[in-house]
DNA sequence: TACCAAAATGAACCAGACTCATTTAAAATG
DNA sequence: CATTTTAAATGAGTCTGGTTCATTTTGGTA
């Protein structure tokens, strides 16, 4: 029966969130499926591979979600602030499994690759801003992911750790800081425009600045 | 004796790094500190506890060493330069110590607050250019903490993944997206620039956006 | 040297992951 | 249907490794 493997996932991954991988035990576990306790190993290698089925499909059913949460015919920016969105809400709603996730990397390569296919949804965004000229041509993709990502990540803790809800402004500084968009000149400069008014000195290091670049390129 | 409370967290560290946590076993570390099963724990609670003080200890001794790999009197922006190349180095060099952080974090936390000592050096660099003029008024320096730390410690990760060495092309990247200074009128165009040729569109771009930005600010 | 408190020891204990001989259910065969 | 074959499920028992604690050793003091 398939039913019952994805059985056995849903109440690991109740059990795994509520108690964490240590407090968990596999036959807490299995109670919980209705099963007994040498019917997991059936299925699953050992607690460890169990975990990492957990960790998997919440990661292939969060990319799922990403490509849902994005509207195709729409700017580069605008994706990326749908898919900040919704990585961060996520991050937030689903903190528990999302932690587990660090358990299991060491491990099963498994897990690994569907991390892998979600931040590809990322990749795409950005490939498809620079075929339609929305982005510089030799805009370095793989670390602005990791600023992306690991801006989203870290700020999901923080707001955790200080018992914040989802706060829309993490996305939108962080897009200000990567995206150059016409009302964005740049990130610091935006940073403090929201805070509170405008400064004129930065702004007009900014300009001076871009004078002399495009001064002094000779293209 | 106090010397025997740190040859055990050498042990600790040693067998942690190499094994895991889950791989390494109590009486290993026992043995390789030349003291009793038991005597490890009249110095440490529990197996975790024994992980607290060594994730403890390594991120007490990185707030100290970034101390010290920081000019106290130049720019804002060097400083970052300095605490992010300390910072990614650290975290390559020594990436299975900081990964144990992870299994730590949970419990104690004691070693939460070390971690959150280190980064105050990054809070007081930025303080500090506030201070002096070189930083706008308003800047939020806890979110951009966590864009200085997340893209690190992404970064760092993704390095390790493609079992690449240091970069330096990270710090820089990174600090081009986050520091508006007279040479990186910012990040995407930056980003442009150092991969291959500046992009005149883009640089019009942002200086017709700044323009605006001065025409229709008030002040 | 005798005494004491603190430090150290490691055999024994025990929780919990994992195994496997046995049972139960399902499918195939005639 | 009855019978055989195959697969799935069970849970009592094994085993690993973290933790405890009665006993021993150490180092200082009278």
């Amino acid at each position: 029966m398939e039913a019952k493997e994805s059985s056995i996932l849903d109440a690991a991954e109740k059990i795994f969130a509520e108690a964490g991988f240590d407090g968990a035990k596999v036959s807490d576990i299995a109670r919980a499926a209705s099963v007994a306790e040498g019917t997991v190993y059936l299925y699953y290698k050992n607690k460890q591979d169990l975990l990492a089925g957990v960790v998997g499909r919440f990661w292939t059913q969060l990319t799922l979600g990403a490509e849902e949460a994005i509207a195709p015919d729409t700017t580069t920016a605008m994706q990326l602030e749908q898919l900040g969105r919704y990585h961060l809400q996520s991050l937030l709603n689903q903190f528990e499994v999302v932690s587990l996730t660090y358990r299991a990397r060491p491990q099963q390569e498994q897990d690994l690759d569907q991390v892998r296919e979600y931040v590809r949804v990322f990749d795409r965004i950005m490939q498809r801003g620079v075929d339609r000229g929305e982005l510089p041509e030799h805009i370095p993709i793989v670390q602005l992911r990791d600023v992306f990502f690991g801006t989203l990540e870290f700020s999901a803790r923080t707001l955790k750790l200080r018992e914040r809800p989802y706060d829309h402004s993490v996305v939108t500084n962080l897009l200000s800081i990567m995206v150059t968009s016409p009302d964005t000149p740049s990130g610091m400069i935006q940073g403090a425009i929201q805070g509170k008014e405008p400064s004129n000195r930065e702004l007009m290091n900014a300009l001076k600045a871009i004078q002399k670049q495009l001064k002094t390129s000779g293209n």
